[in-house]
RNA sequence: CGGGGUGUAGCUCAGCCUGGCAGAGCGCUUGGUUUGGGACCAAGAGGCCCACAGUUCAAAUCUGUGCACCCCGACCA
């Protein structure tokens, strides 16, 4: 492709809106236009990328097997409600209607229409296993896109669903995608670990998340740095410090004028944040939760969530705190009545902890679980944070910051249940197909190997995400010399099915060699009078800044090897 | 949805406080000189100053209300 007839546009400053550097490269390089919040158009460079990427994942997915379909981003709310997920998935779900006022969604993520299709098309063991993908839109009315690429409204999954006669070959379709995710990634230039995740709203039993570590992620995760345990901070476990051993002393009301933290009680008291109960108000699908935990702790809201079996859990406003009768800085379990109690064990177990007593500017001492109150719901939901115990070997965990580019669950059957996803076994018994499902984001793959693959110059492609194969920067391109040498490079690739940019404005050096820089390929070509003249085309690798000069007939030889070794 | 920020040329931004002709650099067009790291000269094109309402003789500028976009938190690939 020569850049006299390309459709791009690079700029010398980064949009100030782009704030991650892949977002700022994305918009310097012409490679994305901006539409609206969380839409971008694709320029025809950008567009090349995204068909490598799609051709990588395509690749790897049919060697493991899987079969490529498509289903329809368009889909009958029906559907939906089918699975309980139209009020499960809430805002994010874009609704729209027909012209007879029939209620449709723009699929978010496609397990129930993929299960509708399953449906169809299985009946019998031997029909399983089978695994299924597309590469398809999805819409989701996210409350806050970001990052350019990064989160997106409208954007490209890979989504593949496995179908399973059981819990044991679904481990084994379960493992033939996570190690396809792994070549996956690999080839794309993005580094990633898979850590142990929540499953949120698609649901079922073990879940993992393949995470690019990068400072400008949005996840928190945890890791141990002896043992190699990660997971998700929503996901983590760790051991608690241990509760300070104590026999139940009597309950006892003292004056703690002013005092309302965990951090200033501790002190006033002169006591360890270990002797306190921490309490914490949540309105969980509507109504008041009162959460105690030890003070020292912190609640996750995705385990409290999942401990409650609730769609949504946020934190209590104003008005519901003053209407439920609660003192904020003295709230107590102790006495409470009219809302569910959900406690960790931390604060079960521990003996004469530090509450509130309901009454601003008083706490109580020696406050015991089970004789001076009771929790309605024990359960786990403490968040680990950096320095806490790792679960499996005690060493301290850290936390980094964590992009997540692939998703891998185990369903099981409530996608089949629900969706009449049946097999016959051999003995003529009916059963539901255990369903496993893997996602990956497209964009978002492009933008993390852009974050993973650049410097202050531009972009460094990987060698199999680069839209062309080789820049050509060709000087003094008028001179006939000079246009012959690309022209003989140009017949030669094309024969070859390789794929050339090259530079033919009549633009000055150094404009060029910077949008070469900025645009990325692994090799920039320089014909010029001057290359010529020692004895050929000039190599540069991108990524070392590795100069050579090559003899015209052996420079696209060349690239290939470089290319194969990159 | 809560908190913060920004809306002026394709991009980066001045101008706004203190109301009075719409600005600069880069980019774009034309002509010329250049051609190994974002060259130079000359001449141009390009604006509903986010929108609406208000104050005023007069609004990019002051006031109000919306909207859009970005960033931080609750959701997800």
């Amino acid at each position: 492709m020569r850049m006299t007839r390309l459709m791009l546009r690079t700029l010398r400053e980064a949009p100030a809106d782009a704030d991650l550097p892949s977002h700022q490269l994305l918009l310097r390089a012409g490679l994305i236009t901006p539409l609206a919040a969380g839409l971008y158009c694709f320029t025809p460079v950008g567009w090349r990328v995204i068909q490598r990427i799609e051709a990588i994942i395509r690749d790897e997915m049919d060697a493991t097997g899987a079969q490529e379909i498509h289903l329809p981003a368009l889909q009958p709310i029906e559907l939906w409600e089918q699975t309980g997920r139209d009020e499960k998935m809430g805002q994010t779900l874009f609704r729209l209607s027909d012209r007879k006022e029939r209620g449709f969604a723009l699929g978010p993520t496609h397990e129930e229409a993929v299960s509708y299709l399953a449906a169809r098309n299985i009946q019998s063991y031997r029909d399983l296993p089978v695994t299924l993908y597309q590469i398809q839109t999805k819409f989701r009315d996210e409350t806050r896109p970001r990052g350019g690429l990064v989160r997106l409204r409208e954007f490209t999954m890979k989504d593949a669903y496995s179908f399973d006669a059981d819990w044991k070959t679904l481990d084994q379709s379960y493992a033939l995608a996570f190690d396809a995710y792994g070549r996956i990634f690999a080839r794309a230039g993005v580094p990633v670990i898979p850590v142990e995740a929540d499953s949120g709203a698609i649901g079922g039993r073990d879940s993992q998340e393949f995470i690019f570590i990068t400072p400008n992620g949005e996840d928190e995760i945890l890791l141990c740095p002896n043992c190699g345990y990660a997971a998700n901070a929503e996901k983590a476990e760790f051991t608690k410090p241990p509760a300070i051993a104590a026999r139940p002393a009597p309950i006892e009301k003292v004056s703690t004028p002013g005092q309302k933290t965990i951090a200033d009680l501790a002190a006033f008291l002169r006591i360890d944040p270990r002797q306190t109960a921490k309490a914490v108000f949540y309105r969980v699908d509507g109504k008041p939760v009162f959460v105690a935990i030890r003070g020292d702790l912190d609640v996750n809201e995705v385990k409290l969530t999942n401990a409650l079996t609730a769609r949504e859990v946020e934190p209590m406003d104003e008005a519901m705190v003053r209407a439920s009768g609660l003192v904020p800085g003295s709230a107590s379990p102790v006495g409470l009545s009219g809302m569910r109690i959900v406690a960790d064990p931390s604060v079960v177990e521990a003996a004469n902890l530090a509450a509130g007593a309901n009454e601003p500017d008083f706490h109580y001492l020696n406050v015991n679980h089970g004789r001076d109150w009771n929790a309605d719901l024990v359960a786990e939901i403490a968040l680990a944070r950096a320095g806490d115990a790792c679960a499996h070997c005690g060493t301290a965990l850290e936390t980094r910051r964590g992009m997540e580019m692939g998703h891998v669950f185990k369903l099981g059957t409530m996608y089949s249940e629900a969706m009449g996803v049946h097999y016959l076994d051999e003995a003529g018994e009916r059963h539901p197909v255990v369903m496993g499902c893997y996602g990956i984001g497209v964009e978002r793959m492009l933008a993390a190997s852009i974050e993973a693959n650049h410097d202050e110059n531009g972009i460094i492609w990987p060698a199999q995400l680069a839209p062309y194969e080789a820049h050509i920067v060709a000087l003094n391109f008028e001179q006939v010399a000079v246009s012959e040498a690309v022209n003989a490079l140009e017949r030669e690739a094309a024969a070859a099915g390789m794929s050339l940019l090259v530079d033919d404005r009549p633009d000055s050096a150094g404009v060029k060699f910077k949008d070469a820089d900025l645009l990325g390929m692994p090799v920039r070509l320089t014909v010029s009078p001057r290359s010529l003249e020692r004895g050929g085309v000039e190599l540069r690798q991108r990524r070392s800044g590795e100069i050579e000069i090559v003899p015209l007939e052996s420079t696209l030889h060349r690239v290939r090897a470089l290319l194969a070794g990159l």
